[in-house]
DNA sequence: CATAGGATCGCCT
DNA sequence: GGCGATCCTATGT
């Protein structure tokens, strides 16, 4: 039962808002080039779809970038921010319905060697992994990943992401909840509290 | 084809 | 807390 992979079911609910509260004590995982580095997910936002002013998939909005998002939960979308971050957001919902939880913030776990040299920084403290753009890169995750399915064992490809279940409880009061981050154009959409996230303070 | 702008970050003051 | 970096994407002509 134990650092089981997140299985299809459980990314292809219709509730986005439980699965981004859900993701929150989940493990991330990439592997590339036989180097496993992970970190423990501490926060994620919902984007509800069609109906969500502050989704890329606002009004029924389907472009080469965003057509990701429509099809089957258990991918990987991720998209250029600001024309430096990658950020990293999982597909959920069946095939046609464009749900994602955008992975804000991360601990870091595994693979800390890995992760200094892909900041170029000296070290990496445990604020390393706040912030999307961070959290990506941390883990090695770039653009063009998107599309790569979180359900696969293969090993031939060059990289891989998933998502583990260690099985961690996280006490459901500890849960901040709030509007999320930097969609003020979003209108009243923006108010909605999809944003979960984990105390500054938490340990694992 | 041209152009505006973004689900951000880190450095500067 | 203000702002520049940096470039793909979407949209409009």
């Amino acid at each position: 039962m134990k650092y089981s992979i997140l299985p299809s079911p459980f990314y292809l609910r219709d509730n986005v808002v439980d699965i981004a509260r859900e993701l929150l004590g989940k493990v991330l995982v990439t592997l590339e080039e036989g180097c496993i580095t992970s970190g423990i997910i501490t926060e994620t936002e919902a984007y509800a779809g069609t109906t969500d002013k502050a989704s890329h998939a606002w009004g029924g909005r389907k472009t080469d970038r965003t057509s990701i998002m429509y099809r089957e939960g258990g991918l990987a979308y991720v998209y250029l921010c600001y024309g430096i971050h990658s950020l990293f957001n999982v597909v959920t919902n069946h095939e046609g319905i464009p749900h994602a939880v955008l992975i804000r913030a991360i601990y870091p776990l595994d693979g800390i060697n890995r992760m200094i040299s892909r900041t170029g920084k000296g070290k990496i403290s445990i604020k390393s992994g706040t912030g999307p753009g961070n959290a990506a890169r941390l883990l090695g995750i770039h653009y063009s990943h998107s599309g790569l399915s979180l359900l696969s064992k293969e090993t031939s490809n060059a990289f891989n992401i998933w998502i583990e279940d260690r099985s961690m409880t996280i006490d459901p009061g500890l849960i901040i909840e709030g509007p999320r981050v930097g969609v003020e154009y979003a209108g009243n959409d923006a108010l909605r509290p999809y944003r979960f996230r984990l105390p500054p303070s938490f340990r694992p």
